[in-house]
DNA sequence: TTGTGTGAATCCCTTCACAGCG
DNA sequence: CGCTGTGAAGGGATTCACACAA
């Protein structure tokens, strides 16, 4: 076991900006990238990676967590719950269901696929390499038997709300959401929002502000 | 036309934080949807919606912009560069292009497909829809016959640095994203990065720090 | 000497509170 | 009177600067 591309975090640890949260990523995605070509250690500067966030950042996220590097030398071994793996319920067969299954990045990071649900009965029974797609009303079930952590809601507006009520009641900690609605969940759940109309119009306005000094 | 569901920015307005650029995406939504209930004034109290954000956020982020409210009454009529239309190419015909391509918001909302370019000969020609699927070589030509604003790179972490550099010098104002690497590129350009995995690590890692009060 | 860890300073965004206009 | 527009206050996150450990 490698203890290499991990940083441990407590548990219960202080409550940590979401912004470092999301930083932990690029990181561990560097520190394997750089263990990959051979390196021991790795300097704050490096993980920083160029463009990405500066090297005062990295030591400030990662000195939330303790610390574990060393001076003069920079980080070397440290762990993370990278180990841990997350078994998530794909609701919703669509197009964006399925570039998310098919994308092998999600296993590689610990992300495990149990089942995929849909409502639409033409599609239910088919199969996406060994998995068989379930009917949605299956889920209750499927997340108690697997345990599930994460419900993912590829799902039509519509739907969403009363999928991630469902889910919630079966015991879902975390949802990532796609559709274009914000849903309402105890406090204790986390909704992860991803609505790329949305960013695209950030996109857009953002260069309708942008200078074209004629 | 349509007055009502748009706030007019001044194309130079003083640089605004990008959370209050995507915040306006909410607003927009919110003026459209009570527009249809065929409401004719909004306060700040409607457009904040339920949870999404603050009345007070709301009036701060719509003065960046100019006061066009009516104190006692709400907003009434605002303009927008929303009947602004952006002209995109999509490159990468694969699993996350076509979900995007054939998600009807897009074009609702002012975005319209000039061409979807691919690398795979197995891909280019074939049609979706009405688009014809042409060769990611034609990108320069698409980029300067159409007036392309914006870029949408679905295409593998390879071959996006190469394809953004191109994109940019053909005139492309703005990128998303989906590849997981971080692009370089002149300050003028905006880059908007969608990272799916990112966002499931964040979820994960957030839920990690959830007290599950035993 | 190098590069971490961290208080202090800074910056920016959000929230508050209220003056003022319709 | 209701609701906007905005200065001021508040809270966080980022950046700076440097003591200190290896």
């Amino acid at each position: 076991m490698t203890a290499f591309t991990s940083i441990r975090i407590p548990p219960l640890s202080p409550r940590v900006s979401a912004s470092t949260i999301r930083r932990l990523s690029h990181y561990l995605r560097t520190l394997e990238e750089l263990e990959a070509a051979g390196e021991s250690t790795i300097s704050s500067q490096q993980l920083a990676g160029r463009g990405w966030t500066t090297a005062a950042q990295v030591r400030k996220d990662l000195s939330h967590f303790g610390s574990f590097g060393k001076r003069g030398l920079g980080y070397g071994v440290a762990e993370l719950g990278l180990d841990r793996r997350w078994r998530v319920v794909l609701v919703g067969a669509g197009r964006i269901g399925s570039a998310l299954f098919a994308y092998p990045r999600f296993r590689e990071r610990g992300f495990d696929c149990v089942a995929v649900l849909d409502a639409d009965p033409a599609k239910v029974g088919a199969c996406w390499g060994d998995t068989r797609i379930g009917h949605v009303d299956d889920l209750e079930r499927v997340i108690a038997e697997h345990d599930v952590d994460l419900v993912v809601l590829a799902v039509p507006a519509t739907a969403a709300q009363d999928l991630a009520d469902r889910a919630v009641a079966s015991g879902a900690r975390g949802l990532m959401n796609f559709a274009p609605i914000r849903l309402t969940v105890p406090d204790r759940v986390q909704v992860s929002d991803v609505n790329l109309v949305m960013e695209m119009e950030a996109l857009s306005h953002a260069l309708s502000r942008v200078r074209s000094d004629p």
